[in-house]
DNA sequence: TGCACCGTTCGAATTTTTGCAACACTGGCG
DNA sequence: CGCCAGTGTTGCAAAAATTCGAACGGTGCA
């Protein structure tokens, strides 16, 4: 849904995105000298150039970046007024919309949401995994109500609203010889080919402090990028993978993959994040679905 | 100035202050009809009725009050990017709206906001002074950026920017006969006819809570609800009035009428309050004043 | 009951926005 | 060097939207 009235903002968005009037008209279904003109009648009316004019196109000025944030802040805001007043109507409508990291996708955030949509179904989710600097992006440009996150750099524009003490553990196929064991020492995991998460995930960072401090040496077969290429790889072998442990029953079975604690408790920590951009109103959903989050953890 | 896209918004906002469409268009310079038609379209838009139709006018639903409020944040927040626009551009230009008690129109804010200007000639003020309750009505309207004010009842949606102690001071006529001791005892005064703001202004309570706790029996002659009706008052009489003593010079004669401390340490403190909106981004001008308010205080 | 006031509707007049074609310009490439 | 593909921009006509003026239907008050 928009507002006819708020047209010209996302014109005015069409254009960064797209880098050229012509390309922005197409994408919006008008002319480009409609929206040429769209774009000086604001640009007259504001006093200021938002756009420098190249001859490959147009770039953002310092102030149409400073305008395209106010206009992603008001739509989003408003956007949160309409589920505001849907819930004065009775209907307990809108959206969450939540970036994460990758490990949050296996089964803390879909069972979280399950649960949550199982008390407030008319609530509905946009869920974006991506890395840390996307999840941060996302929150900035208002695609995103929450942010979860490990290894955050606090970043000055950011609110930390929850921070979670994680743990890994040891992720291997059901039949491993580790498996018999609760929970598995490090000292035999290494005994084993490793499958390590790659330093864009959250896990790395943990492992790689261990290591440093231990002498250990891990046999590295295998780095990803992807947890759920991980949990395939050591499902058809010996290896074992790590993967942070948020609040999932343990020895749950799942395709053939199965989780063990790591016995070791002088792990480096490294706080799971739940952060919003500051000054934000979050929207009504975002914040129940908040206490959610903050009850499961 | 005002962006031709946000017409309706204003629009709402008049309906609302006017009370009826046929008021609102002709404060609007246009004719009933259209005004009814912008109207009836934002309710289509929203899927709300905005208002109550009544037989006598038009009054705001409870959707009408939420919208309306986000209305005057997001004009507020627009603003705020206009300043922040101008200075990249290099101007230093900016208003920085003040909503205050009485007590502070006298020397304070006159003198602060001098010595602010010195240095940053480009921003304006408007000050507006009033009650506690309209100073609260002022920030909630985004009509101020800042409040001011003494004995604040915590409003939820307020934040406190600063709270600064303050005492009472005696104010009389420059050749009384107290005015010749450095500082004064309340037992002194008392033998005076005293001239006191009356309970809607900030040091009353502070007074009040004085004579509760003391045998002093004052002779009161004359209540006001003006600061300057009492100084006036004063000067022409061996009165004796009282004012919060806002990190001005105590001894200055102005006007034929001089200040003295009071050496009474046991009087109940009232701090004056700085306050915005909560979840509010100022405007820049109005962060830099704040400082030098906190400066001088 | 009558009157004053309200919001609302209709079709025409007006204003604003859009489309189309052409123009002027820049940067890359043969 | 000149061509060419790409850009933003402008003039004028067409289209769409807003606005106007006048009349209609309803409600509260004297």
């Amino acid at each position: 849904m928009q507002l006819q009235y708020l047209r010209v903002f996302s014109h005015i968005e069409a254009v960064a995105r797209a880098g050229s009037i012509r390309k922005a008209a197409e994408a919006l279904f008008i002319t480009p000298s409609a929206l040429d003109r769209r774009v000086q009648d604001l640009e007259a009316e504001l006093g200021v150039a938002l756009f420098e004019r190249h001859a490959r196109g147009m770039r953002l000025t310092a102030a149409g970046e400073v305008f395209l944030h106010h206009v992603r802040a008001q739509r989003a805001d408003f956007e949160r007024v309409q589920t505001e007043i849907e819930l004065l109507k009775g209907v307990r409508r809108g959206a969450v919309g939540i970036a994460a990291s990758q490990a949050l996708a296996y089964s803390v955030l879909p069972e979280v949401i399950n649960g949550f949509r199982a008390a407030n179904p008319g609530i509905s989710f946009k869920v974006h995994i991506c890395d840390r600097q996307a999840v941060v992006a996302s929150l900035r440009a208002f695609e995103a109500d929450l942010g979860l996150v490990y290894n955050v750099q606090p970043a000055g524009d950011l609110t930390l609203l929850m921070q979670v003490e994680q743990r890994l553990c040891a992720v291997m196929a059901d039949g491993h010889p580790l498996a018999a064991q609760v929970s598995v020492k490090m000292r035999d995991c290494v005994r084993f080919p490793l499958a390590l998460p790659d330093p864009s995930l959250g896990g790395r960072a943990i492992l790689d402090g261990f290591f440093a401090r231990s002498s250990l040496q891990p046999n590295v077969v295998l780095e990803s990028n992807s947890f759920e290429m991980l949990r395939n790889y050591v499902r058809g072998n010996d290896a074992i993978s790590f993967q942070v442990q948020v609040g999932t029953p343990l020895a749950r079975v799942q395709d053939g993959v199965t989780a063990r604690a790591i016995e070791e408790r002088a792990f480096p920590r490294q706080p799971l994040t739940v952060a919003q951009l500051k000054g934000r109103h979050l929207p009504q959903p975002a914040v129940r679905f908040l206490a959610s989050l903050r009850d499961a953890l």
